[in-house]
DNA sequence: AAGTGGTCTAGACCACCGT
DNA sequence: CGGTGGTCTAGACCACTTG
């Protein structure tokens, strides 16, 4: 990271100081985005990185430290720091918030019924940054939890990432869909933005869930990002919260 | 902080190993609980912390890093650290999440029009810690963006914190109910739980948010807490998301 | 025992804010 | 200018995991 040289070029065209530390952090995301270490591995260890960089061991320290709070990373004392991956429960099992009355959380089971390609309507193209009519693959699911359906999930991903993606692979296997996607198509999603809202239920979704037309359901509409918070995926779920809530922490 | 005394004493009777930095910032959020600084003072500054301890800056300054990640304390450059308070809309205004859907964010205008001490009911009392039957001051308000009512919160607070709270405290003034709280009563709400549901509206909220009896309306409960997770308010939101929506962010 | 992350120090210097 | 938070260093030592 060679400071001596690259600080006084940074801060001549930038008047906005960027500390060390950041652009370190920025190289790190970078080779994460590159793919340079998968989910689940390893990255080199503090004094590795601290020499190859040619900085103190602290200044490393805190860009790590900055990408475990955005969840890019996870630290294992004694162990490592690794790759956050959608197939460890304490990095990225964190999206899903609705949980059971009684509070005790129960595996989900996801039912996946309709993959195809379609044009992106105005909603969709916007939400994702693409034009009206570019191609995106539009997911239908059900989500249930202990055997009751409650959850009616359209999703629609860029087609471009996820070419090629199947109902068959989706159905395959135990993992969410995110796990999948991050190990079939090496897309991961790293944060995400709900909407929320209460609307009465259609006729396809009351079917699909068990309720009268019009009950009320709540509406969660999500666009998740990719690294430099890129949009890769809108969804328009609907929840039955009869015997379930949507769980949120006011930090 | 005496570290060469205090640490092995520690680590004697807690085989839970509990850093240096976290002593220091133990001590200072029970200062804040006792009041040793109002919301909005600045505390003392991190040389002056280290001195005061014992230790080096940077142990003081990752208790403080610590604090004010969870909005205890708000940093400012080359001012000092602060003392959080509801009034500064850069730490304590992240407790309302609706917004229109233009996305222009818009001040609410408060109406409490309901003001009693009541005994908790089984619900509330579970919630605040309390026996059923328990006194408890029971709100009702109103709150409306740009002249259009979006919100019907039923509000209870514990008793014996609240005193004295009456309908004319609560209509004066332009604060929010927080920042009231927090400077009339010393209350700071420092984090919440919300838990969301959609729900078919009564003929009270009906009436009061101008829609039909049954139509979907967005619940919001919330358990609010003040420093040691001590929770002193519930509260019972009823929220119109024909024009608005709730915003989440899964980071 | 070796390797990793986690804590702590003492001191230097920088960026920002007020006077 | 002085004071405050913010960055960075070089090195010591501790806690945790694995062989």
């Amino acid at each position: 990271m060679n400071r001596d040289a690259n600080r006084p070029a940074v801060r001549a065209t930038a008047p906005t100081f960027s500390p060390l530390y950041r652009q370190i952090k920025d190289f790190l995301v970078a080779s994460l985005e590159r793919g340079e270490w998968g989910p689940g591995d390893a990255i080199p260890s503090e004094g590795e990185l601290a020499q190859r960089f040619n900085v103190s061991q602290g200044t490393v320290r805190k860009a790590i430290d900055e990408m475990a709070a955005e969840n890019m990373l996870v630290r294992r004392q004694g162990k490592g720091t690794f790759v956050s991956t959608h197939d460890d429960p304490r990095s990225f099992y964190r999206f899903l918030r609705l949980l059971p009355d009684d509070g005790v959380a129960v595996p989900s089971a996801s039912d996946p019924f309709f993959c195809e390609t379609i044009a992106a309507s105005a909603e969709v193209a916007a939400a994702l940054g693409l034009q009206p009519g570019d191609p995106v693959i539009h997911v239908k699911r059900l989500l249930s939890f202990a055997g009751e359906t409650v959850v009616f999930d359209q999703i629609y991903l860029l087609a471009d990432l996820f070419g090629g993606l199947t109902l068959d692979a989706l159905r395959a296997g135990e993992r969410s869909l995110y796990s999948l996607f991050e190990s079939d198509f090496g897309v991961r999603m790293i944060n995400a933005e709900e909407r929320l809202r209460a609307v009465g239920a259609d006729s396809e979704s009351a079917g699909h869930l068990g309720v009268g037309v019009g009950d009320p359901l709540l509406l969660v509409e999500r666009t998740a990002y990719t690294y430099g918070n890129k949009p890769v995926e809108w969804r328009r779920g609907l929840y039955c919260t009869r015997s379930h809530y949507y769980k949120n922490d006011l930090g």
